[in-house]
DNA sequence: CAGTGGATGCTCT
DNA sequence: GAGCATCCACTGT
């Protein structure tokens, strides 16, 4: 017998809290177009959060936060690297949760193209590198994450995980709001006693 | 391995 | 005009 098919993620798995919804990630495979592959860390940013750009309210950047779950809030960090968040709980409560590594597994050789590197191991070891290893760019800002070229599987057992206080950010820096698989080789840094 | 600084552009005050 | 949810190259141990 084959063994089933993993499950694809459902808007209905980001229509909850961003606190549950971000440890729930890790281990879940996400690829565009064919190219990706096992979430390895991720960091939760709240409303209610000083550190999340939907704190201060609507704007045009943050829009996608401010509407329905399951959908890609993509923007541009340092005017340099673009990265992805899953949009989270209720319509209209703007959470997310930032994607930063990814273990990959699909398509290594198109990620190696667009990165300019072999090392499997920084391909996508942070949200600006696994944007470019992935091809995501504004154009995806909005995108639901259910439909291609989003595909987002389901994780089959459950890891174990570690969480940490969040990196590059100056306020709320305290939270204990990133995610990672422990152990991973793949993490954009290591957790302190994970 | 740790620390520093430059690149680079958009958003918001 | 300031401030970034970053990355890379370079320095010094």
């Amino acid at each position: 017998m084959k063994p089933p098919a993993p499950a694809r993620l459902d808007r209905g798995f980001f229509d909850r809290s961003v606190h549950a919804v971000a440890p729930d990630l890790i281990g879940a495979t996400l690829l565009v177009d064919g190219v990706g592959g096992v979430i390895v860390e991720v960091e939760a940013y709240h409303h209610t959060d000083p550190a999340s750009h939907s704190h201060g309210g609507r704007t045009e950047r943050n829009a996608v936060m401010f509407g329905p779950p399951g959908h890609a809030y993509v923007y541009r960090s340092y005017g340099i690297h673009w990265c992805v968040n899953a949009v989270c709980e209720p319509a209209g409560e703007a959470s997310a949760v930032l994607i930063r590594a990814l273990a990959p597994t699909h398509g290594l050789d198109r990620m190696r193209a667009r990165r300019g590197l072999d090392d499997a191991r920084l391909l996508c070891a942070g949200p600006g590198r696994l944007c470019q290893a992935l091809g995501i760019t504004k154009t995806l800002d909005g995108a639901p994450l259910d439909a291609p070229p989003f595909v987002l599987l389901a994780r089959e057992s459950t890891p174990a995980i570690v969480a940490g206080p969040r990196i590059g950010i100056t306020k709320a820096a305290d939270k204990p709001w990133r995610y990672g698989l422990a152990g991973s080789r793949f993490l954009s840094r290591p957790f302190r006693a994970g």
